[in-house]
DNA sequence: TTGAAAGCGATACCAT
DNA sequence: ATGGTATCGCTTTCAA
């Protein structure tokens, strides 16, 4: 089957006159090649509208300027918007990212990983998930990664994870500061490092303004619109008093507040509402989401800079913009 | 620079006593080999953890089992979820989707798909955006293609969109079963084919119920929720009555709501709504939207199968579930 | 059934 | 500055 498709250097290189080496000394500039037979190459590569091709450099360099990454859900607007990043910070440097999905389950993220590798990968990032660090750390002997959601410091490897018991913190102080005391907690997955945080923050600033923490006020969701929804119920049926949700994430509080249209409870008249990651269309809900913003764009920016870096065996360092209250209209003011 | 990684087929050959033609055939079953050759080859690569290396095979075979997706949108829900389609489809074949993003921008979309034919995708998948049909018949001569969101059909290129005029013309007819006589319509982009026959549905419909059409009852958007809000101010501006709101997408109907709601005009019981898309979110905003399901899931599997098929030369027929709509709580019955 | 050897296409070293 | 040649690792004739 010979390949229909495209020239090769050495037939440039017949075409003028010259040795295949020189073409692709020409062609990468890595030595001088005389003026003469300069231009007699690139018209000749012109016409035949040559164009290395990408495998056999592979081959040769061992590298596919390919970056892994490992995500968790493809419709996931959390996930996308650290991607866009990733991939914004990655095409600069002519590299592109392959894309797989976790699940959220360990098995099949490592699965995925080991594809990743056998793919030959320069990189990895990994976007949170349920591996162990301790799995992490032994795919980095294999390849170096750069992981978000988890602190990881290794020979290949590094993590970082945002302050989101700070910014959790912060949301509290918020609703305190607007007359809320009782606040209920709508829980992300308990192995999930970001949602514990999260949890400890709304724990903590409850003590810190000496308000009783009261169990029956947290229940459990998912990170998902039902488990908002599920959570709602679960809260009403159990016939406590309160004024506001601080929802673990925002399509938590989409659910929670489906739940409360549903039974005509107006947000933010009867209740008020806070969640976390500001989403894209969390600005545009009814009425617009109180919610702690995380810049996941610079996230991903920084982590495919972080990766480019690690590459090259460069020195770098992590600076992200802080989570940030984004105050919006989902919040009242109660006296 | 000696490669740390991974062993050899030759050094799996030396080991086990046999020849690297040998081992080859053992791992692709291409011919017999012997079953004590066989044993032996099995627990070496098994000692050495051996794993072929994909940047041979794929310079020897040409291809590289990687599919290229050109998206328009990383962080949009529609494309989103046709890519999971796509991704389910081409992992049971072990084919790994190289994902771009052409931003709705044809010079982009144009020079991020020569990137996917430098890097030797075996096949390429073009959702919707800007190129003209002819530049991707041009394409498809270096690559098979399958394109989303337009029809297409070539030696070795083939598109489908999904028939959004008749399901806008559902939508326009529940409407005015509903009792709907002014109904207003955000517009999506003019130059996107699927806009223009969700605009065309709304005004045959309107036409087949002999309602007068009312050319300031349409405002352009532009499929983003910005555009629906500003639609939405424009047309309370122009101070024309209507009861309901057709958007051309889901987004847009986002944009629309929050306008409404910044006047204190509420849904359905003022003003009704029915978007376009089904978004993930669509059936947890308040109230849950009345909209078109697309079935971008199935659309995207089937992407993905017919890619498959044409790489391998193979009949496929495009078998995709109807567009429906979802009857949820954003319109009302008016009298 | 098996092995030797010739590629796949680009690159880099070693001469000249 | 330039050419010849070995090399990257695997697959696949061609012979035996």
């Amino acid at each position: 089957m010979k390949k229909s498709k495209g020239a090769t250097v050495h037939e440039v290189a017949r075409e003028a006159g010259v040795s295949a080496a020189t073409v692709s000394r020409f062609l990468n500039g890595t030595a001088k090649v005389a003026e003469d037979k300069r231009q007699v190459i690139e018209s000749v590569i012109e016409r035949l509208n040559f164009k290395p091709n990408v495998l056999a450099q592979n081959l040769k360099s061992g590298s596919t300027r390919t970056i892994g990454v490992l995500t968790q859900s493809l419709v996931s607007g959390f996930f996308n918007e650290t991607m866009t990043g990733i991939e914004d910070a990655l095409k600069a440097a002519g590299y592109a990212p392959l894309i797989v999905t976790g699940h959220w389950h360990a098995d099949e993220e490592a699965e995925r990983i080991e594809l990743l590798i056998a793919r030959r990968v320069d990189g990895l990032v990994i976007l949170t998930g349920n591996l162990t660090d301790a799995q992490i750390l032994k795919f980095s002997q294999r390849v170096p990664i750069v992981a978000f959601g988890r602190k990881l410091q290794g020979k290949q490897a590094f993590g970082f994870s945002l302050d989101n018991y700070t910014a959790a913190c912060e949301a509290m102080d918020y609703l305190v500061e607007q007359g809320h005391r009782n606040i209920a907690f709508i829980a992300g997955p308990e192995e999930h490092e970001d949602a514990r945080a999260r949890l400890a923050g709304y724990r903590d600033t409850l003590a810190k303004h000496k308000i009783r923490f009261n169990t029956k006020l947290v229940v459990q969701g998912d990170f998902q619109e039902s488990g908002g929804l599920l959570a709602v119920n679960q809260l009403m049926e159990s016939r406590q008093r309160f004024t506001a949700i601080f929802a673990a994430n925002d399509l938590t509080a989409y659910g929670a507040r489906l739940a409360l249209y549903r039974r005509s409870i107006r947000v933010p008249e009867d209740i008020s509402i806070v969640g976390f990651d500001d989403l894209h269309t969390s600005m545009c809900v009814t009425p617009p989401l109180t919610t702690v913003r995380q810049p996941l764009f610079e996230v991903g920016q920084c982590l495919g800079h972080a990766m480019l870096k690690m590459i090259a065996h460069e020195k770098f360092e992590i600076n992200v913009p802080p989570l940030s209250l984004m105050v919006r209209e989902s919040v009242r003011r109660v006296s």
